[in-house]
DNA sequence: TCAAAATCAGGCCGGGCGGCCTAGAATCGG
DNA sequence: CCGATTCTAGGCCGCCCGGCCTGATTTTGA
């Protein structure tokens, strides 16, 4: 690879289309047979390019599965950070903000599988996790939701911080159950978890 | 191994112990490394003996896993049928309930850990999952304390199953929280887990 | 006591892995 | 148009894996 990586923009049309196609050929791969089975010969077989091309345009498997799941992990970001609505009373943002990260999350669901792989899978020589430590920071914003709830009176009497990340993680086990089990309709959940929350943290439920 | 493996009780003094053994350094080897870097010869070094003894009481490197998941789950199933209380109101056993899984599937990271990565990475030969569909027999009983609640107008008007979902997979993402923080004080997060949990399911909050 | 059975360590084998090399094909730039 | 560059396919390498074999050692049981 003649482009420094790094830089984007500098890779040639060829690159780029080669890049995008590894990267969804290994989504693929990772969301079917599991991190552990997603070879890159079987990456390549699936590409319908040989492991060479591979090599040549990543700089090995770390870099390749390092890119699948962060380009995943920036769509979802990208689209949290839009509909991260500014309306609304703050139990009515974390209403709009759990669901719009269900919807998100739900809709590629192979995208979803080869995410979750790579994140809990993959690991540094030293045997340390390239991905920790994610969801800190969307716990700090429902954290500050929560807090400025209890100021205005709308939110219970409750620990902001602890409260935040059972939600955030309310949301992370509904999703790992549909994770496992295809045959669950999460989509059909999502009201029932956006309404569990809302009893959980509203000082006076209606 | 001569005893056909099934039946229990037929094994020899040193095979129990053997095996006893090497389960307990095969979890803390999957614990440690993780289940892609588990190997046979890993788990040997860690016990202080060698491949072929594994070879030699096990079937082979599944069954050893295998009985590693399983022996954690077997105990948590049991101590959860054991502290499953008959007494006091619905919504009070759910409490109960959650407060006892969760001090239970906190009280050995070590054996915790190890079963996660088993459980979810371990795949037959076929690519299928061995340990699927395992909670839902504990997502029925929250369902039918919901129910119950439900008919005593403890519990507000909800969807029992789906609830019995929601509640069971947020204890999950807070092990799961804790599972890839070991920094997450998830005992402390109980407390606010089942007050979370009360709130949002009962008819009339107080 | 002592042959038979059980248990163990070390080495070996075939296989799949990621990475690399090489020769040639495709593309680009002047 | 053609040399230089980019890109690709296939094969090869060393490594580690799980499994197996062998021969030594320990335990068992009559």
């Amino acid at each position: 690879m003649r482009t420094e990586s790094g830089v984007a923009g500098r890779r040639s049309f060829i690159e780029e289309a080669r890049r995008r196609q590894i990267v969804e050929a290994a989504t693929r791969v990772v969301a079917e047979v599991g991190y552990g089975r997603a070879s890159l010969a079987r990456i390549a077989e699936r590409a319908g390019t040989s492991k060479s091309v591979i090599s040549y345009h990543f700089d090995g498997k770390d870099e390749l599965l390092e890119q699948v799941a962060r380009q995943y992990l920036d769509g979802a970001g990208a689209a949290m950070e839009e509909r991260l609505a500014d309306a609304g009373t703050p139990i009515e943002r974390i209403r709009a903000w759990v669901g719009a990260q269900m919807q998100y999350l739900t809709a590629d669901r192979t995208g979803f599988l080869a995410m979750v792989e790579i994140v809990t899978n993959h690991r540094r020589p030293d045997g340390t996790r390239p991905f920790d430590g994610m969801d800190e920071e969307e716990t700090e914003i429902l954290g500050r939701l929560l807090s400025e709830g209890r100021a205005l009176g709308e939110v219970r009497d409750l620990d902001a911080d602890a409260t935040a990340v059972i939600i955030q993680q309310s949301m992370e086990g509904l999703l790992s159950r549909w994770a496992y089990n295809d045959a669950f309709d999460v989509t059909a959940h999502i009201p029932a978890l956006v309404d569990f929350i809302d009893h959980a943290i509203r000082r006076d439920p209606g």
